[in-house]
DNA sequence: TACTAATTATAAGGACCCTAACGATATTTG
DNA sequence: CAAATATCGTTAGGGTCCTTATAATTAGTA
């Protein structure tokens, strides 16, 4: 099938400045993560949902306002052009709907519809059980370790260049 | 800017065969690795490479012979119709060349150029230097961890469903 | 008040990635 | 040997995501 990425033995006298094992751990990381994203989008698929517009849709099931683009965006990491993409095709399955902003007419305000609402009871379940499972060959020591790595690469990785 | 992910602390009420740390490492993790390809894309754009691209050619320039298609989206596992684009636009910018295979007839095989030998050479020490610098704020211990368990769950990732 | 700057959502165009299908070629099977 | 099956790269069509540009609205300032 596929085996765990591996670098060239002659990688660190080719690039004096680098580490076989960082750009080991960069590589596994990146793929494991596409892995994930997969195996989420494939259980999203019956519901005719991508793994961005099934979190899209779980923020909104999670906030009890409606959220402006803006701020989906920013959870999400993703630029403001991305998000209305992701909410035209929740629109168009009927499972965000687009209501104006009250006070700021240059905002709109996402809001999930009860079939929006039914959707997400049906899949969260589901992703987050398999979450656990996928998960599960980590202890919990192990997963607090790894969780604590992740959040240090992140800082390291906003550093400005 | 951003913070790390965080869970709702109803979350595992909600949900019960899910577990909250799990949810966590998970869209940590992809949040991490979109972190990481964004800032290799952002060291290759100079070079008109996506990230996607600029290591379909860094595994040409790895290998001593050409490659077929076929084998390129295993390794990236993308599909081969993907590969085809990628392998296009390299074409276009004259960093490879299909080569019909000699023996089977329904192959070709990705043979990469003097240009783009250079541009492999102009960006690959670049990169893993900062892949380096990025993944210091882990210690050598810390890394193989990680790296372990980006194994495992590579594997568990891999299970059938 | 008028001007400028900032911020909003959206549109346009491009790259990546997928699945499904197609034609060509190889391989296996009867 | 002939026919069915498998595999190759590619194409077509759709979704996601990006950057850049644009129009509308708001906020800040002289």
């Amino acid at each position: 099938m596929q085996r765990p990425i591996q670098i060239a033995s002659d990688f660190e006298a080719r690039y004096p400045a680098a580490s076989a094992r960082a750009t080991e751990c960069a590589m596994n990381l990146v793929l494991t993560s596409e892995l994930l994203v997969k195996r989420i989008g494939a259980l999203l698929q019956p519901l005719r949902l991508s793994s961005a517009s099934g979190l899209v849709l779980s923020i909104l099931a999670d906030s009890e306002s409606p959220l402006p683009p803006n701020e989906i965006a920013e959870r999400l990491i993703v630029s403001r052009a991305t998000v209305t993409g992701l909410l035209d095709s929740l629109e168009r399955q009927n499972y965000i709907r687009r209501l104006p902003h009250p006070s700021d007419r240059r905002m709109i305000l996402a809001k999930i519809t009860d079939s929006g609402r039914q959707a997400a009871q049906a899949f969260r379940p589901l992703v987050h059980a398999r979450e656990n499972e996928w998960f599960s060959v980590l202890d919990e020591a192990e997963q607090e370790q790894f969780l604590a790595a992740l959040h240090r690469l992140q800082e390291s990785l906003r550093e400005l260049s």
